[in-house]
DNA sequence: GTCCATGTTCTTTA
DNA sequence: CTAAAGAACATGGA
């Protein structure tokens, strides 16, 4: 399910309920979710106070009373939700948190198991390698992370080292957004393209935020219920679609091994680059 | 049976 | 040596 916007409106939907709580029960249905392997996170979780949760890139994480920080990855197919004890447990759910005071239990359920959970010792960065949040970034920071590359942006904008959060569907929708060619070299984008870029990232993600994300199948805000900015994509997903500003059909290409969606029309190449 | 999927990491290649 | 491309991971839906 994750992208920022998803993760981040799954962390809106636990904070409120989590932080502050006591966990008075925790089980564990599969070890290999959990990293480094057979660390003992029932033992180290029990009886223990949430004090803060918040994302960094695509991770959620939890902060204990006693500093130790674990992080949950989503990864492909990853929910993370709010049930009632005694509503059905889904198949595929690795992991369930109790806390005291509260008619709701955390689950985190993950069928292609990418995801997991990472626990992080008090000296141990959450964010090592991970670049920077994207909603918050100068446009001449990620300038100056492109300019040693010779990747195609899109490639480039799904590297979390180079920015965290965007996945397949942010960078192609932020692409169209900002009208850039995704198979742009990324350090030939010009200033005046990388500043473009940094705008459109920056509003597709708030719109998206505010649409609560986008569900194409699995994700689910931590309530259960889907996003809605699926509906509002102009590119992803749209292969062969009239494109919303100028009714060229959609291009899907392979880049990096992802599908890669875009107007060759309003993305034409060389418009703006730095090269010409 | 085939192909594809909101992600990351390890391996191979250039 | 490094950067970049490719394969692998696991499950399920079309």
């Amino acid at each position: 399910m994750p992208e920022l916007p998803e993760v981040q409106t799954v962390v809106n939907g636990l904070g409120p309920y989590v932080v502050g709580r006591r966990v008075s029960r925790v089980r564990l249905e599969r070890t290999d979710v959990v990293f480094p392997p057979g660390t003992d996170v029932v033992g180290a979780l029990i009886g223990r106070l949430i004090v803060a949760l918040h994302r960094r890139g695509k991770k959620i994480v939890f902060t204990l009373d006693t500093g130790d920080r674990f992080v949950i990855h989503l990864g492909m197919s990853g929910q993370l939700t709010l049930d009632p004890p005694d509503a059905t447990v889904p198949k595929h759910t690795h992991f369930v948190v109790d806390f005291a005071g509260l008619p709701l239990q955390l689950r985190f359920k993950d069928p292609r198991r990418f995801g997991g959970i990472w626990w992080h010792g008090i000296d141990d960065s959450v964010d090592a390698a991970l670049g920077p949040e994207p909603l918050s970034m100068n446009w001449r920071v990620l300038a100056r992370r492109l300019d040693n590359t010779r990747r195609s942006i899109k490639t480039t904008l799904l590297d979390q080292t180079v920015v965290a959060g965007i996945g397949n569907i942010y960078a192609d929708e932020s692409l169209f957004e900002a009208r850039i060619d995704p198979l742009t070299p990324a350090y030939e984008l010009s200033d005046e393209q990388v500043r473009r870029l940094t705008r459109a990232i920056k509003l597709i993600l708030r719109r998206a935020i505010r649409a609560k994300g986008s569900t194409l199948r699995d994700y689910r805000a931590a309530d259960g219920s889907t996003g809605s900015f699926q509906s509002r994509h102009r590119v992803y997903d749209r292969a062969g679609l009239p494109c919303r500003t100028c009714k060229t059909p959609i291009s899907r290409i392979v880049l990096g091994g992802r599908s890669t969606h875009f107007c060759a029309t309003c993305q034409r190449p060389s418009y703006g680059s730095r090269l010409g």
